[in-house]
DNA sequence: CCTTCTCGGAACATATACGATTTCGGATAC
DNA sequence: GTATCCGAAATCGTATATGTTCCGAGAAGG
């Protein structure tokens, strides 16, 4: 009995496939999807293929154009600010609704998460910090009972790591504020502070990131 | 010379149908959307609304089961619940944000709209209240200058209009606060009150709702 | 030397065809 | 009468084939 089996469909297959492409940079911002390469590549036909780029364009991680195909959605800085402040707002909301269900365990792993932040600080390596900080900022969101916008959250995430090097590239200094205010940010957990409190000191500090990119000394 | 120029793609046109009848509430929740149905009858094969499909996927608007087909996603109490609180935290930060760039002429047209809401409130009818609603909502919040969030926001409406009835449909009571709250907002816009305030009387105006919505007397 | 036109290849868009899977109704056994 | 099994119809999943569009290279003309 030859096993004949898709669990599942190609179609997924070629979503995932190049979704982790993306996000493993493997595939840069304006990398050219050419149909017909992946889908030799992954040994099917180019309908799946397809399927799979109109989602990922739904999603923006893709941009496509009419008889000419798709790319790796590029974004410029004013997109980048955009999508940050955005992530701002979603991130915050649902770190302010996670709040209250964050047990003293979580606390402690977000501590040990931001452990390692403070003791990736020398020896600094831009990628490697942005990583684990998504960690830290996963264990205090994760929580959030709201699948929506926890997904929202997510897809925010997914972007920007997808479509742009890490931020500290370019303010390495932001990443020491930025581990004080995380223990900033579990302090008012832990003290039982108002939701909304904690929201807005969530947003604020990926807002101050934000910030401290604009502001940064070289322009080019 | 024949006209064979396909200015947009099929695959958008048969997006763009499907999306409109979804919203226009012809295909409700539950609605069975099959490929070959509609295939014929926009008169084209059946990949392209496979594709126009699988955006609406992505995008939450429907369903779809392996081997079995996609249908119009239908959403339970809890998610209709969690939709609002979504839309309530995205439209509130965009109408914060666009609360300092609103000129006199859009608050007089804000007013106005409230205005027809007062009229309607005789001669209650929830979908037209909703729709109006709607309008007076999107008055606040277009002028927001990030883009990312306020795509955000036109989804969460797309969603709720397209999945589910009117709220007001229950909680009818519930359209007279609504409208003494949109005067609340204005008067905060026009007297220049600090963004975040604005947007959390936008948000929790929202929340409002949804929380009338659940403590409504008949849980059926 | 620069501009413009033309042509050919590369890539996309869609149609058709076929195989695979699910579903559902009816027949059979108990 | 009910449960189970089987088979046909419906529908999806994918491959292949063909037409169309876009883009760049190279030739022709100014």
């Amino acid at each position: 009995m030859t096993d004949t089996q898709p669990r599942v469909s190609k179609s997924t297959l070629a979503y995932d496939w190049i979704h982790r492409r993306i996000t493993a940079r493997e595939f840069g911002p304006g990398y050219r999807l050419v149909l017909g390469d992946i889908a030799r590549e992954l040994d099917m036909s180019v309908v799946p293929v397809r399927e799979a780029i109109r989602r990922l364009e739904a999603e923006g991680l893709v941009t496509f154009e009419h008889n000419v195909g798709a790319r790796v959605a590029l974004v410029d800085q004013s997109e980048y600010v955009f999508a940050m402040q955005t992530l701002g707002v979603v991130e915050g909301a649902a770190t302010g609704l996670a709040a209250p269900h964050l047990t003293e365990e979580d606390l402690l792993r977000a501590e040990e998460v931001n452990q390692r932040l403070t003791a990736l600080l020398d020896h600094f390596d831009p990628h490697q910090f942005t990583r684990v900080n998504q960690e830290f900022h996963a264990v205090l969101f994760e929580r959030c009972e709201n699948p929506h916008l926890l997904d929202l959250v997510h897809r925010g995430w997914t972007r920007l790591s997808g479509l742009r090097d890490s931020t500290f590239d370019f303010v390495p200094d932001r990443s020491r504020e930025s581990v004080k205010e995380h223990a900033d940010i579990i302090r008012l957990i832990r003290d039982g502070a108002d939701p909304l409190e904690v929201e807005l000191a969530a947003r604020n500090h990926r807002w101050r990131t934000v910030n401290a990119y604009l502001a940064r000394p070289h322009h080019e």
